[in-house]
Order: C-alpha cells, then structure tokens, then sequence
DNA sequence: TTGTAGGCGTTATCAA
DNA sequence: TTGATAACGCCTACAA
C-alpha cells in the first residue's frame, strides 16, 4: 500500500478563471482584496476557487514583486554549541515575534558542514529571503561575503570577526565581565581566577579582557584555565584544573553559566562549599543560573531583546530607513543571587 | 553615516548575454555547467558574469523548473519547550545532515503564535519547499490541512493526532515506558510512582500508560502524580507532591530526564537518597541524564536517527518511491546507569 | 468594473 | 554548438 496517489497538477489562476468564465486579471485582483470587484464576479470567482482548489504560488508572485516577505535567520554553530548554548533559542524566537508582528517569515537556515556553506550561500543569493539575520559569523565566512557582495539588507548578532562597517546588535562583553568580577572582588575574595572559554571567539577573549581589567595588579596568568568551549563539562575540568593550580582559591569567575554549574560540580567533589569556601559567578543568566543550587550570581545577557533588535534593524534597511554602521550594544545588568 | 549605498539591481541572464555578446540560451547553459559550449563562448561568457557580478536568480529557476530543492522542517512548540526540549535539536541535526547530502536545503520554520501558524501555511502552499517534516503536530492543526490538501510530500516526527494514514516516524512511547519501569520493578521496589508530564500529547499519555501496563495489579492511581510539562521545575513540584502522598515511595518513573533531574533535587532537599532510599528512571537520555549525579537510568531516545529517518522518508516521497503509510519505530535501548 | 498584454528571470525545445 | 522562442504563474498598467 503505497502513497503514490497521482499527485495532481496544481491549480492556477487560468484554471480559475476558466472555471469561473472570467479574465485572469479579475481573478487576481479578488485573490488580493482589491477594490473594483463586483459582487457577481467576486462570488464567482470565488466558488471556482474552491472548486478547483486553487492555492497562489507565491514563488511566482515572488518573482514578479521582487520580494519575499522572509527574512533569513542563519544559524552558525557546530552541533554542541548549538544544542547547549541557551541564548540562541531565545534569540532565534525574539526575532521570530518581532519579523511576526511585521508579518515576515522567518526561515532558519543551519550550517552544519561546508556542504551546508555553499547551499546556503546559494540560498541567500537565490532571491529566496529580503534580508538576513547572521548569527555567530565566522571570520573569512562565505556567509559573509555573500550577503555584502549581494548587500542583502543584514544584521550580525553579535560582533562579527573582522568586520566593523555592518550593522551588528551584541552586548558589551568586556564591560559586564569586568563589572561582574569587581562585584566578585567586593566580597573580599583575594584569589580569584577565571575559567575562559571560548577564546578563539570575541565573546570569550573579550570576557577574558574583562576579567583581566578588573583584577589590574592583582592578576595572575597562573590562575587562569582555557577551555574550548562553554560547557557544563569544560567548567568541571576547568574548576578541578584551577584547584589543583591554587588549593587556596577563592573566587571564580567562569565565563558562562554552564561552565559555572561545572565547576560548582568539581568544588562539590572536592569537598568545599559555595559560597563558603568559594565564591563564583557566571555569565548569560540562563536556565542554568538558576537551576544550580546555590543558585548563580551572574550577567544577565537579554537574549531575547537581541533577535528583536536584529529583526527590528533589518526591518529598518527594508523599509528604507537609513541604519546605523557598527553596533547597538544592550544593557547587561548584574543579577547577584547565591553563589558569591 | 547611513547604509544607504543605491541598492543596486541584480545582474540577470540577459545582461551577461549583452555583455557577452552572446545568447541567453548558451549563458543559461554556462551557468548549468552544461555540455556543448565551445571554449570561447564559455570564457567570454564567464568574465561577462565576473563583470556584471551575476548571481541566478532561484526563485525564477525554481517557477520553471516546478521545485526548490528545499524541504521545510516545522517546529510546532510553545517558547519553554522548544528551548528546553532536549530532542528538538538533535531531530533538526539529523534530518539537516541527510537533506544536506542529498543536496536539499532545509529550512526552518518557527510556529509560536496563530500568526505564524498562517504565515507558515501559506509559506507552505507558496510552493517554496517540496516537502516537509513536521515535529509535534497538534491535533486539529491547520498546518496538517494545508499539507494534505496540497498533497505536499511529508512526514512526521512522532504520531500525529487522529491521523493514521501518513508516514511518520517515532518511538514506541508506551513499550519503552514498560519496560523501563519493569526493569525498575525487577530492582525490588514495592512502592514505585510515576511522575507524568504532558499527558495532552500522545508521547506523555502514552509513557503513563506504558507505566500502568508495567505495574498490572500493583497499579496505584495515589502514587501517580500529573505536571504539565517535561521540565526540570515539574519534576521538582512533582516529586514533592508524590512524597507527601506516600512517604514510603521507594521507587520512581520520571517522564523524562529533565523532571527525572528535578525530582532528583526534590528528594535531595527532602533528606532521603538516590539509589538508596528511591530508585528513580527517566525517558529520553538527553544530557541531564549523563549531568546528574547520580547519572540517570533511562531509556534512549534516537532523536538523530528520528530526524534522519524523517528526512530520508521525505526524500523518497520526493523521488516517487512508494512510501508506507504509518509508522516507523525506532529502538529505543534501556540505558541503565546508577540512579536505580 | 473588467479584459488584454507585457514582463519578472529562468529553463527547455527546436531549428539553424 | 548556438539562437529564438515559448513556457512557468503571477501582477499591473492600460485600454475598454
């Protein structure tokens, strides 16, 4: 028993005017809601309509209007990332309510592989979307160099590598880590190190640089463990790493919260108590802040305001509107709970 | 400093033609790598593109050629789900690697509101995609109409409501869920509950009866107790509630790791032990399973295979393989680990 | 208020 | 090997 019931021709305009015994022209301007219609030929075109089953083709219409109503929201993360990192999904669904309101479809296009690269760079190119929201860009990304070659209206989360004349909404990651390890500092905590990860991206190094900023004279490199990646397992290993360096340590700046829910995991094995023994803090305030017990001091990273802004900031290059080069960076205020 | 640089217009065919003093036709072929172009024409032709910075219009190619090569993948969920849903991305992975070989784009579509539910049908019956993967269909739901309506090749991810005759691919929710509990069963438990989550939807109705199934005579309707969602806070409420009914439960079935997780804290905050004073199962293993400590005990869930078995349906609905009908099961292995 | 006809950017058929 | 030319399905002046 198979499905291979004659899959048949869709209807078209002409089929509808046929049916009806009407010009196309009419037809179409009823499919639109147009004015200068009579009731007569609305009503009949309308029964053909149903009786025919006909359903607009919008790729034609597409093609005739030069336009899309849909923006592009690209996704560039390898799977781990993508399947933890907790901001994404608020972004990708801020964006969503925001192209939603201005009746957009927001088609999401993941990049998995360099296959995934070239298809939707062609995607991109195709006409299929009016502008595009690029989340995590690489440096040197084809991505990239399509959407400016093509000067696709576009928008970067986050600071794209290299690139300083696009429009771009992010936060000010060297700024909140440096706020966030002076609250830290303010406890009284005298050995504090860091658990960076991610640093061959501009939010890890630059959290890095705030830590380093805040700690000024007092920094030290010794206290100071790189991981590739913010994860709840790189923060266990981070953390058992920063103990065995410094027994004594006492304050932790880890660069997300699931990195920090890590270590709290490895300060727990080793014994110790948070905040007692240890004070910590973390970064993104995700679910993770605060399903940890105790639950996470840290920054507070307005996710779901950077996908409306990025939506509302292509929007804007839609409509014609001038934008603003460089970027718009959101507030990130400090949440201080348990952990330090 | 605006961004307002003339948007110029796109090159088309015909201005490669003019440029290089050639026909359309043969540039048409060009571009499709296509036998038959002398040397000279190809040259000619390919620096008039380098000039006129061609890029192919897709939209147009696929009105005449009647496809996109693009399948859609259709997330229906509310906001905390999707975001915490441990499944969804590992299913969006899966099916994106196999449309991704076999040169398909998959695009992404983000239903979270009654607008986005029309403005997705519509993308739909616009005929940008040749074929769809919905994920968690609801009953009743318009995006299933338009697709049988169109006849729009498909598949689903887990059992669609009230709709047997479609290809969809899932698990059996209710044997696993009996076999998991029977195994927690053989363990010597007297008093086991289950905490069940999202009984509106097939995979929770189905896991609370696969739990019903397990126990037979022993069944207690006192020691189940219902939370709406499959999330970590609901396995917390949850397992508090079962615990104040039955202070003696020795044994418990998480609808899945999250409330597994949640319920975990629970009866950590109640003073009691995991595997020692409660025995306690979940369903999915997603990265709580592996994350808690104890690790849990629970059933395997293959999203990646789910979305690549999805994927591979569409694809031979899309090259006209006879499809069948109903549903295809994936293994779903008892991963026993220390939490029971 | 309605019909006609041209064009959107491609591909594909058929002569040449 | 190439060039016309007709679709593809739709919108939109323009004319009636």
């Amino acid at each position: 028993m198979g499905s291979t019931s004659q899959r048949r021709k869709r209807a078209t305009i002409h089929d509808v005017a046929v049916e009806a015994g009407i010009s196309r022209g009419t037809v179409s301007r009823v499919v639109n809601g147009e004015r200068y219609v009579s009731e007569a030929a609305r009503t009949a075109i309308e029964d053909a309509i149903a009786k025919v089953g006909y359903v607009p083709n919008t790729a034609a219409r597409n093609l005739v209007m030069q336009k899309t109503q849909a923006v592009g929201f690209i996704v560039h993360e390898p799977h781990s990332l993508f399947l933890n990192d907790p901001n994404i999904g608020e972004i990708l669904l801020g964006a969503n309510a925001s192209l939603s309101d201005a009746d957009y479809q927001m088609v999401c296009l993941v990049i998995d592989s360099d296959r995934d690269t070239d298809r939707v760079a062609r995607y991109l190119s195709g006409g299929f979307v009016d502008g595009a929201i690029i989340v995590s860009a690489r440096k040197n990304d084809p991505i990239t160099r399509v959407v400016s070659g093509l000067d696709l209206p576009a928008v970067f989360v986050g600071h794209p590598p290299e690139l300083d004349d696009v429009p771009f909404v992010g936060i000010d990651n060297r700024g909140s880590a440096a706020a966030i390890t002076s609250r830290l500092l303010e406890t009284g905590r005298r050995r504090v190190g860091m658990i960076a990860a991610a640093l061959d991206r501009d939010s890890g190094a630059d959290r890095l640089a705030g830590f380093t900023d805040a700690l000024g004279d007092h920094f030290d490199p010794r206290l100071v463990v790189e991981v590739p990646l913010y994860e709840y397992s790189a923060g266990v290993t981070g953390m058992r790493e920063l103990l065995a360096r410094e027994p004594n340590i006492d304050g932790v700046f880890a660069a997300s919260d699931a990195v920090a829910a890590g270590a709290l995991e490895a300060i727990r094995e080793a014994g110790l108590s948070v905040p007692g023994d240890i004070g910590i803090v973390g970064f993104d305030d995700s679910s993770w802040a605060a399903r940890c017990s105790p639950q996470l001091s840290t920054i507070h990273q307005p996710a779901g305001s950077l996908g409306r802004r990025a939506a509302e900031t292509v929007l804007a290059q839609l409509r014609g509107d001038e934008v603003k080069l460089g970027g718009i960076l959101l507030d990130t205020p400090i949440i201080w709970r348990d952990s330090a």
